[in-house]
RNA sequence: GCGGAUGUGGUGAAAUUGGUAGACACGCUAGACUUAGGAUCUAGUGCCGAGAGGUGUGCGGGUUCGAGUCCCUCCAUCCGCACCA
């Protein structure tokens, strides 16, 4: 073989390593493990472009790596394979989205194939596959069976609530719930099942409540808050509307505390943990009871300045605060029904908009100070939003903004309690200042004021000390067909698991995928529907009695119901009887190593995180993150380009002369495009409108396009997908391409102009082993000590750039290593064969093909130990010292290492070169840091 | 508005602990070779300058013998959150 033939070798050791089992991991307890996983990818219909595998090339490096070091590396790949698009597209083609679904995962398996990804396939999952989703449906039921006690901080069985209410009711019980009157045993032992059900549906971890929901009509589903962007549906841009709507509900609330403090433990970038930090939003502060005048009830707030108490000169509700009504007196009803109606008929998306505009409406009534006795005015208005807290504020116009504003604009009174601060320009909201005007505060500070407040507050029976979190119940209800059907029948209205022994429930076929014709969702359009409770299986709906017989739930479940636990199936993706074995999870433990996009932030890991910490307070498994370590990948954009059409004509003007015209900026498909040279023939072909095309070229004939980056798509014919390149250089070109691009976290713009140098290198390091005429030049000389040298030199920085994940200035120091070795002539097969190990992680195929080359036992090269460094060979007897006069570094003197401070001070200043620049004066200075620098103080 | 990240040649970037700024690669320039190729080799390539030299890491300050790196101020771009009480 004369020259680097990768087209040929490539596919030879794809067939080998998949016919040999050769990424198959198994268990093995003499070997400590290492978790390496991808973000769970969904297979669209578009295949993949050179953006998807930047991920998965730096998990197969760093991987392989591990794999060298000595671990035992589990590295799989699966599908995420339930979802929206593939139902989209069964809506207008009629195709069943497991169909679509399925070709789409052949496309993405040959080109994840073609790249040389270690994946051990046996252990694949699919999210749409039953044996996989009677396992989400199975998880779904634990989570419905269970109760967070906040007594022990963890989830507990809804059997040691049930027993603790026929023993004394709930008064005991401190559980996170919606649940909020109290109840004996008495009470409870004489409910009926119905309605204790209804209680305990308070208290379940997985519930079924009337919610309000972000309906988003076009999409006919619900979403998710993380699921929506500025108000309309992260996909497809759709309007979202509140809706209130009977729905399954995840009550993620209850772990709100410890998604915040384990966030301590990950090795996450900082960006996404205050993303979730944020998303979860705990503030601290306390409730307070507000008396309302002439009335039994009571306004309770929650504020985070409870020190400002004394401040507060009105109360606002929201608008659809429950009490507003009752309060209302009748001379202002007319004008608070208005202003209701008119808020109630605004969208999320107009209120957010409407921040600037102040609006509000004075009930007629009062409430009491509950220190001062003070009689305060109650508005309501539309700042204060329902859903947080308690929806009613009270106003504190010197310290908030917003209430200042609403002051200012109503012309209420803002007193100031704030010792030395204006506030008549604007609220002062630091938590600064010196408390004033403020009875038994004054001359406090904001954390001595809190602290005793809040305690006069519990004292006095007025209120109470309080964290509150922003983080939402997460519903788990959707109105779509392409999704995990939920393992769940109804009775009487009641919800019923069906027994863990008859799942899976398989998803049902349907005529057609929209909702039905009275507004069900497409499952409602299935005739084998019902659960029959004595055969235990689902049968048609005909048979629907009511006594045995029972309508199956028409939702599925959302997509992160299955990709909150798939890195547990990877662990013991064949078990039947099980989610995944205790021993096999307790070998593999949690992810090590996560690489993946920041946009799952407040979706995928906080459920994942969620579940997790679940399954752990219920002892399925036994650690209680999923995800040690991540890595957030940087998006790989396009780089569109241009040509320039002179308006009204079919005439085009190179990009420098562009300018000196009324052009008009076109896209052209980047494969016609070489180095910004137009391929003009290949343009007038390209599209039939462009036929007669003609060109005003630069001097030498060529056209030359302009340029942008914008993200990849379609539409502007700056997609490039791996196949492409994979033909046209290899994989393994392609591979190193991508990690020397730059750092992996960073975003940057796709260009192919370097690849060919990355090309370059690997024939560099095939002409190591092969002369250009084809012969072997590998022998079995000692190494030269400058080789021995160029290589553990390059073992040293590989190690260093690999374990911080610096893995483009590996691809460079491997560069370095073949520049020198070439120099040295060095062909020396103790050299070679620890380079080739060295390199295996980035360049697997042309590895294992030299390592066989060099009498190996074939398909081995994966299978070896990674190169000792030893730093023996580095060492040297002399140093180039950069030498600086008041710090600007000017010349160059090697000096030998063993020189201490003094005699190198006493060389220089003799030293004829460095006497130029001191020029006759005496140094102020001498730095002289040995094997280091000289800087020579003026 | 709040929080986070990023700003270095024509381009992608490197500089790990404050110690030679621009490694490595692309591109470009000049030359060699040649069965004209998207090949290979040699030399050069931050900017200004003929040169000596000057200058240079978004702007402006500071600390230091020495700053891309540490501190302060400001600017730009990107991302997240946003009437959150």
């Amino acid at each position: 073989m004369s020259d680097y033939q990768f087209a040929d070798i490539e596919n030879k050791w794809r067939t080998f390593w998949a016919e040999n089992g050769t990424n198959k991991v198994v268990e093995d307890t003499t070997k400590p493990k290492y978790y390496v996983l991808d973000m769970f990818p969904y297979p669209s219909g578009a295949g993949l472009h050179v953006g998807h595998p930047l991920g998965y090339i730096a998990s197969d490096v760093y991987a392989r790596y591990k794999k060298l070091l000595g671990y035992n590396v589990l590295h799989p790949m699966g599908y995420d394979s339930f979802g929206l698009p593939a139902e989209q597209y069964a809506i207008q083609t009629g195709q069943h989205p497991r169909l679509t679904t399925e070709n789409n995962i052949k496309r993405y398996r040959d080109q994840l194939d073609q790249m040389g990804f270690s994946f051990d396939w046996s252990r694949e999952v699919r999210t749409s596959s039953p044996e996989y989703y009677k396992w989400t449906q199975w998880i779904f039921i634990q989570l419905f069976e269970s109760w967070y006690n906040r007594k022990s901080q963890k989830a507990e069985p809804i059997a040691t609530l049930v027993a603790a209410f026929e023993q004394s009711g709930n008064e005991g019980i401190d559980a996170e719930s919606d649940f909020d009157q109290i109840f004996d045993a008495a009470d409870w032992n004489s409910m009926t099942y119905e309605e204790q059900e209804r209680v305990l549906q308070d208290y379940r971890l997985a519930y079924i409540a009337d919610s309000w929901v972000n309906w988003c009509p076009a999409l006919g589903t619900v979403l998710a808050n993380d699921e929506m962007v500025n108000g309309v549906s992260e996909r497809g841009g759709h309007p979202v509307e509140q809706k209130l709507m009977r729905q399954w509900s995840m009550r993620i609330k209850a772990y709100a505390e410890r998604l915040i403090t384990g966030l301590d433990q990950l090795d996450w970038s900082d960006a996404i943990k205050d993303i979730q930090r944020n998303w979860i939003g705990k503030s601290q502060g306390a409730m307070v009871k507000f008396q309302i005048e002439n009335h039994t009830d009571c306004i309770e707030v929650f504020t985070t300045r409870p020190d400002t108490i004394f401040g507060v000169s009105f109360m606002v509700l929201a608008p659809e605060h429950p009490l507003v009504n009752q309060i209302t007196t009748s001379t202002y009803q007319q004008e608070v029904e208005a202003y209701q109606k008119k808020a109630a008929l605004k969208t999320e998306r107009d209120r957010q908009a409407d921040v600037k505009n102040i609006s509000g409406q004075f009930t007629g009534a009062f409430a009491i100070h509950p220190f001062s006795g003070e009689k305060i005015q109650i508005w309501i208005g539309d700042y204060v939003l329902a859903s947080y807290g308690t929806g009613a504020v009270m106003a504190v116009p010197c310290g908030d903004q917003r209430d200042w504003d609403f002051a200012k604009h109503f012309n209420l009174a803002i007193k100031n309690i704030f010792q030395d601060q204006d506030v008549s320009e604007g609220a002062y909201a630091e938590k600064d200042a010196i408390l004033t005007d403020s009875d038994f505060l004054n001359g406090l500070s904001y954390q001595e004021a809190s602290k005793l407040i809040i305690a006069q507050l519990e004292a006095q029976n007025l209120g109470k000390g309080k964290i509150n979190y922003r983080l939402r119940d997460a519903i788990f209800s959707r109105q779509r067909y392409w999704g995990e059907p939920f393992p769940v029948y109804y009775q009487n209205g009641i919800p019923k698991m069906i027994d863990e022994q008859h799942l899976p429930i398989i998803l049902p076929e349907v005529e057609n995928y929209l909702p039905t014709a009275d507004g069900e969702p497409p499952l409602g359009n299935a005739q084998q529907w019902a659960w029959d409770t004595t055969q235990n299986k689902v049968v048609s709906n005909q048979e629907i009695n009511g006594t045995t017989i029972f309508p199956l739930e028409l939702n599925t479940m959302p997509g992160w119901a299955g990709s909150s636990w798939y890195f547990l199936r990877y662990m013991d993706a064949q078990n039947n009887q099980e989610f995944a074995s205790a021993e096999k999870m307790n070998y593999w433990k949690n992810v090590d190593l996560y690489i993946g996009g920041s946009e799952h932030g407040t979706g995928h890991l906080l459920y994942a995180r969620f579940w997790t910490k679940f399954l752990f307070d219920r002892n399925f498994i036994q650690f209680d993150e999923p995800f040690q370590k991540m890595i957030n990948q940087g998006m790989i954009l396009g780089r569109s380009s241009f040509v320039y059409r002179i308006k009204d004509t079919q005439q085009f003007v190179s990009a420098s002369m562009k300018n000196q015209y009324e052009t008009l900026p076109l896209h052209v498909d980047i494969s016609l495009v070489d180095n910004d040279k137009l391929d003009m023939d290949g343009f007038k072909k390209w599209r039939s409108d462009f036929a007669n095309a003609t060109f005003i070229c630069e001097e030498d004939g060529t056209y030359l396009c302009g340029h942008e980056v914008e993200k990849m798509s379609k539409s502007k014919f700056n997609v490039q997908t791996p196949d492409e390149l994979v033909a046209k250089f290899g994989a393994d070109t392609l591979r190193m391409y991508e990690m020397f691009l730059g750092p992996v976290e960073q975003s940057k713009p796709w260009d192919t102009k370097g690849i060919n140098g990355v090309h370059n290198f690997l024939r560099k390091v095939w002409r190591l082993f092969y002369a250009q005429d084809g012969s072997w030049r590998v022998t079995e000389d000692a190494p030269s000590k400058e080789s021995l040298k160029t290589l553990h030199k390059t073992i040293k920085k590989t190690t260093e750039d690999l374990d911080r994940f610096s893995l483009n200035t590996c691809v460079s120091n491997y560069m370095i290593c073949v520049n020198e070795l070439t120099e040295q002539g060095c062909h020396s097969k103790s050299i070679l064969q620890d380079f080739i190990v060295l390199l295996s992680p980035y360049a697997p195929h042309i590895c294992e093909e030299l390592w066989e080359k060099l009498g190996y036992e074939k398909g081995t090269a994966s299978f070896q130990k990674f190169p000792a460094f030893n730093p023996e060979y580095l060492v040297e007897s002399n140093y180039d010292y950069p030498v600086s006069i008041n710090g600007k570094m000017r010349l160059k003197v090697n000096l030998p290492l063993t020189m201490n401070p003094k005699e190198i001070e006493e060389f220089i200043l003799s030293y004829p070169d460095a006497q130029k620049w001191i020029d006759g004066q005496t140094p102020k200075k001498m730095i002289i840091v040995p094997g280091k620098i000289i800087n020579i103080v003026l």
